[in-house]
Formats: structure tokens, C-alpha cells, sequence
DNA sequence: TTGTTGCTTTGATCTGGGTCAAAGACTACC
DNA sequence: GGTAGTCTTTGACCCAGATCAAAGCAACAA
């Protein structure tokens, strides 16, 4: 929270077209001329790692798609404890249409790009272009499902069991990115720091450290440094999990 | 599980007009119109407590409204660990437009009606009447958050913070289908077993049971009988769940 | 080279809530 | 009125994970 690296509106012209998350973000169903509509209300911007995004209570100015990059969804409450709620990943939309205020801190993980919205006009367009609305309905019963599931990993699993639905959760959704699927020897960065992790999963960092190198001991993954991690036996990691055939979260 | 009275197909011509949820459910925006539209493919059912109205698994043939009573979403372990995952009342939305096959258990806890529309159909509706999906994406959006808030619930909160949270949740969300506002004296009922309110908080049932006993000896609450409460205390009741002004669930 | 800073690991100890066991309490039904 | 069934309370004990404390490690700056 100290000195960190600028960040800036980025003034370069983007074009839809080159899009990476183009297939899965809200847009995705828009056609050339929906699309050009988003194009009047839009803006990128990067933010640096750390940097705060949203503030809980914040006007909400605009909502947006993840271009790159990684951010947090959480709550702290006033004795500091903290739970993270979501994990943005490159499609996710942040902000929420019909909200003036945030309700949650969003914090740029990595370094992130965010393409925006102008939340006022946005709403506007959700009402008029049912390509957005749909798609917009769409992801957010996926994000509930995402919600819902992630609550029985809050309520009932242990710690390792926590950390294995975790691991296994990362895997998934970067293989996806890079359009693979997970099997023994894929491999991956942790883009958050033990004490991210543990606000994600309901533990200490402590705990989650003790926990990984248990998973590591037992030769179901492999560390390369703190955050690299290896899968050597992706089965054994899902039974890990405790879940029935799949450990699968929906979305 | 046993021997349940019977439920039965509500073959009553029931009007939207008296419809006791018209103002808060999925029809809320619809014109008399639309209404008509959504009319074609409805139907009400009763179940009887301890019912299932869907398996995980199961085809969901149907979505539908709460019209009265509760009903549970949860998920179950293999090992029987169980976790709700959501709390239905009157006006909650059942069911996932766009899915085939149900991901959740959804079971009724007290005697409950739902008015029901066919899946096919009511995914054409809801492509076709914006009245309609703007209303269901409001919906979606209002879980979400509160799915969210809940995840602090069970990831951070003790057991006395998770009771009182779901003592001020229910004591809310009744105050409101009876349009008042709750304060120093507000009395419901729990309509849920100490077992399942354990399922909602992530604990065990003996550990609901001293936690309710702890609140009422501390003249928090009264219980009169086992499952109807009295609040002594609001403003300590929403002290004791730990959140900063107001312990307050979006949804 | 030596701090300094931020992250991670490891160890020792403590405790909230789980587990196990038993007994109340209430209702419904012979 | 007995007894079976379901739900709830209460007590005794235990352990997974929290807490407290310290040290390790890598990157960077002076």
C-alpha cells in the first residue's frame, strides 16, 4: 500500500476485434453494431499490483470486463478479519448494474487491464440490447452457481480439502484461458500470496503453508519456487478435494 | 423420509391479480399481457415438509416462484457432510433458466407452494419480454450479493457471530414479507430444525443448540418454545454478528 | 556488503467447536 | 397411558486449526 508502480488510463486506440476475452466477456454475443455502441462508453485502464480498484461504499462510476490479469472480491470486517468472495479472472465482469454503491473492496492482484464501462449508459444499453442482456444473465447465474458451490468449501471441507478445491479450481480456469484442460504435469502460477489464499479459503496463512507442503510431501503437487506449481497426479488432487467424481465447480 | 401427507398438483384456478408475491417475484415488471404469456405455462404445486421438490441430477423440468412457505438449497458430501447453500422464501426464485439438469438439492422445509413454469418455454419468454429478464437478472444479482455476504458468514465469523447473523437474516427477511421494520420486541418463528440451521452456518447442531441458549441467557432473545424467538435486544443482536453498522445482507 | 522489506516456513502452544454419549421434551399414535 | 419417533439440550473430552513467536529467503536499494 506504499509506493506503488503508476497506473493510467490507457489512451491507445483497442479494437474489439483483437480482443483476447472477446468469446467470453459480456459482449460476447453483441454484434458489430451492439459492439460499436459499447465502443462510445468505454475506456481501458490499468491498474498496478495492490492497487485498490473499488472501494466498499465507492460511487460506482463504471462497471467492466477483466482483460488481463488478476483481481480480488472481498470484505474486511472492522477488526480486520477478511474473506475473499471472488477471484476476477480475464472475462469476469466487475461492478454490478443497478448498484451506485460497491459493496465490496475490489484490490488489482497482478497487474490488471480493465476495459470499463460508464455504468449510467451501460444500464441503458442492458435494457435496449438484449444480446448484452442475456449474456449479462448468463454470467451471473454462473457466478452464483460459482458462489454457491464455493460456500460448501467455506462451510463443510477441511483444510486440505480447501486448499486441494482450490488448487484444482486455479488449474481449471487457466487451462481454460490457454484453451487446455488439466492433466498430471500441468503446471501454473499462484498469482496470490499465502495470505490472499487463506482470505479466499476461511484460514490462516499459516495454515495454508503448513497445508501445501503436506500436498507437496505427499507427491500430489510439486512447488518450483513459492507460487509455481505442478500437478503430478491431477486424480489424486480432485479426490483430495473430497468432492464426488469431479471436485467441479460449475462455472 | 418416511411417510409424508401427500402433495398434489393445485388444479385451482389461481389469479395473478391475488397472487400474494405479484410485487417481488420474476413477474413483478410484467404487463397483464405478459402476465397472460406466463399464464399459458404455469402451474402450482404443494409440497408437504421434508418433501424434495429437485435432486441434484434430476431434469429440471420447471422453474418457478415461492408463493408461500420455505424451502432449502443445499449440497450434499458424500461422507453426508451437508451445506445450504440457500434459504427460499416467499417471492425467491427456484431454479436455473439455461440449465438442464438441477446441480443443487432443493427441499422443502415447510409445507410450501410454488407456481411453476415450464423450463423450455419460460427460457423462450424470457428472450422474447425484457420485463422479464430484467427483473430475473435484478434477482440474480440480488443472490449473488447475498451469497457473498453470506461466504463472510461462513468463513470468518465464530459461532455466536454465524447464530446472530442468522437470527437478524430471518428476523429481516420476516419483518418484511409482513411489511414492518424489525425492532426491540419483533417475534417469528425459526422454520428450520436445529439441524438445519447447523447445515446454513457450517457448524454442528449441538453447537446451534448452546449458541441460541448462550444469546437467550445473555437476554439477547427469548425463546417461547423451541423455535420461536422474541428479540430483547436488536441493536446487541447486531452487535453480536460482528458486522460494522448494521449486519446487513443486501438481499 | 549490508540493510530493508515482503513473503513464506516452521515450531510450540492454546482453544473453539467438533465428537460422542446420554437424557429431556414434545407430539402422535396405538 | 404407554411408547415410539423426532427434535433439542447438556455434559465430557478431544483435536484441527488458530495464535504467537521466530527464523528463512529472495529481491532490491544504498
Amino acid at each position: 500500500m506504499s509506493n506503488l508502480p503508476p497506473s493510467f488510463v490507457d489512451s491507445t486506440a483497442e479494437s474489439c476485434g483483437s480482443c483476447p476475452i472477446k468469446k467470453r466477456a459480456v459482449c460476447a454475443y453483441c454484434e458489430v453494431k451492439e459492439l460499436a455502441l459499447l465502443e462510445e462508453i468505454k475506456s481501458y485502464r490499468t491498474y498496478a499490483p495492490g492497487e485498490m480498484i473499488i472501494w466498499t461504499g465507492d460511487d460506482m462510476r463504471f462497471v467492466g470486463s477483466v482483460v488481463s490479469g488478476v483481481a480480488s472480491l472481498s470484505q474486511t470486517m472492522e477488526d480486520g478479519r477478511r474473506q475473499m468472495v471472488g477471484l476476477l479472472l480475464p472475462s469476469d465482469f466487475v461492478g454490478r448494474p443497478g448498484r451506485k454503491k460497491a459493496v465490496f473492496d475490489v484490490e488489482a492482484t497482478t497487474e490488471i487491464k480493465i476495459c470499463r464501462f460508464d455504468r449510467v449508459p451501460f444500464e441503458k444499453l442492458l435494457a435496449t440490447v438484449p444480446n448484452l442482456s442475456e449474456r449479462m444473465l448468463e454470467m451471473s447465474l454462473d457466478e452464483l452457481d460459482a458462489a454457491r458451490e464455493w460456500m460448501l468449501v467455506l462451510g463443510r471441507k477441511n483444510a486440505r480439502e480447501k486448499i486441494a478445491s482450490f488448487l484444482a479450481i486455479i488449474a481449471r480456469r487457466e487451462a481454460e484461458l490457454r484453451r487446455e484442460i488439466v492433466r498430471d504435469g500441468t503446471e501454473f502460477d499462484i498469482k496470490l500470496t499465502r495470505e490472499a489464499m487463506a482470505d479466499y479459503l476461511g484460514l490462516t496463512l499459516e495454515t495454508v503453508s503448513r497445508q501445501i507442503n503436506a500436498l507437496k510431501k505427499d507427491g500430489v503437487i510439486k512447488l518450483m519456487g513459492k507460487r509455481h506449481v505442478k500437478i503430478c497426479d491431477f486424480a489424486r488432487l480432485l479426490m483430495e478435494t473430497g468432492d464426488d467424481e469431479d471436485g467441479g465447480l460449475v462455472a
